[in-house]
DNA sequence: CGTCGAAGTAGACAACTGTATACTTTTGCA
DNA sequence: TGCAAAAGTATACAGTTGTCTACTTCGACG
């Protein structure tokens, strides 16, 4: 198991704190986290090499708190009809229960630091496929093809983890930020069923609709 | 005119190259700016009283730079068929050209300083609502209510802007970026003239499709 | 119980930071 | 031309940072 204890957990810990009320991952310095974490300064050596090794761990450490979530995702969607309501009800319920992390990955994920971007870009990635397989076996939207599927997974990914800055800061918002991003998974899936169509068979339909 | 000159201009512009190679605009200290710019620590002080200050005038000024680029963008369309996808292209390249002023919108979108967040996101806004109004005026998506269409406008601006930071760094993907989001525009678009549609109304009209 | 490695502490170091005060140079304008 | 304001500089200060070496405490295990 890599599960953390002691001074390590505790660093790692502090960190997360410390992002929740306005720092980036990137900009926290080793005395700061030392002195958070109720610990001497020099501790910190005997766990990390320096700043960077940590900050992998850190994310090692949300990703182990995600990849639970998803699966516990997984259990529920299983028994639901409106799939993307639900999910998207419990992925922003994940995220406000889990504010540092969140924080964490919309930060990092274009931060300054390559090495947890490529980590973070990777893992998100994961998350996406498995989204996108789970779509697919279960065929939720069997009249748009498999490749497509997973660009709008990864597009949906990315979308629901930047609202979720906002959901988190702003409650008076969280109707309307799920709402709309309910619009925007529907809207993605139900246009992709158009993609065949020419731009004058579009026209045609929505006049037809109307 | 709010134009800069002299020092302040210098520190304006050292800031942008340091971000451009992977800082962020929050992380940058006051000597480390003057030391980039070729002047004395103390200079800064005779142009921004603080270091918040002066993120704010970075943004100003990158926010003079995009509405110039907005204006060209605008003429520019005018006189064309496809506009999704010669906006997008347009867009990139613009992007393309101003590699730090898109780093910084992207990286203090969410980052940890309140201030430049709330005044980035009123930018962004102002932007999204211009697009919006462009595309009712011209009639280009007349199947889709305008308060959806100002939805979607605020959605492509955002993911426009976190995908140009891929566009930058990795020149092998910048075709398939530019394709994938010509696509998810045109979904969302294509997606929301179905808004209506019930989801066994959206599944009959699936299997007709095929 | 003894001992050995891991975890934690203490103190010191040079380098860097933001800021303050006092001084010099440049610039615009009557 | 003269002079005041703006822009830029020099020096100094206290506080912080990352890192080093040397020391102490803890916990597991034979």
């Amino acid at each position: 198991m890599n599960v953390l204890t002691g001074g390590k957990l505790k660093l790692v810990q502090a960190a997360l704190r410390l992002i929740t009320e306005s720092r980036s991952l990137t900009s926290l310095g080793l005395r700061e986290l030392a002195r958070e974490a109720g610990l001497n300064p020099n501790t910190f050596y005997r766990h990390f090499k320096n700043l960077d090794e940590f900050g992998l761990q850190v994310l090692g450490y949300i990703a182990e708190d995600m990849k639970s979530g998803v699966r516990e995702l997984r259990r529920m969607a299983e028994s639901s009809e409106q799939a993307s309501h639900d999910t998207v009800t419990f992925v922003y319920h994940y995220f406000l229960s889990n504010p540092a992390a969140t924080t964490v990955a919309v930060r990092e994920l274009h931060g300054p630091s390559p090495l947890l971007r490529r980590a973070l870009e990777t893992q998100l990635n994961a998350s996406a496929r498995e989204m996108a397989e789970d779509i697919i076996d279960r065929r939720l939207v069997s009249a748009v093809p498999p490749a497509t599927v997973h660009e709008i997974s990864r597009m949906t990914i990315r979308y629901i983890l930047f609202r979720a800055m906002d959901y988190i800061e702003k409650p008076e918002q969280r109707e309307s930020i799920q709402q709309e991003t309910e619009h925007f998974i529907n809207r993605q899936f139900r246009g992709a069923m158009l993609d065949s169509l020419s731009q004058s068979e579009v026209e045609a339909l929505a006049l037809k609709l109307t």
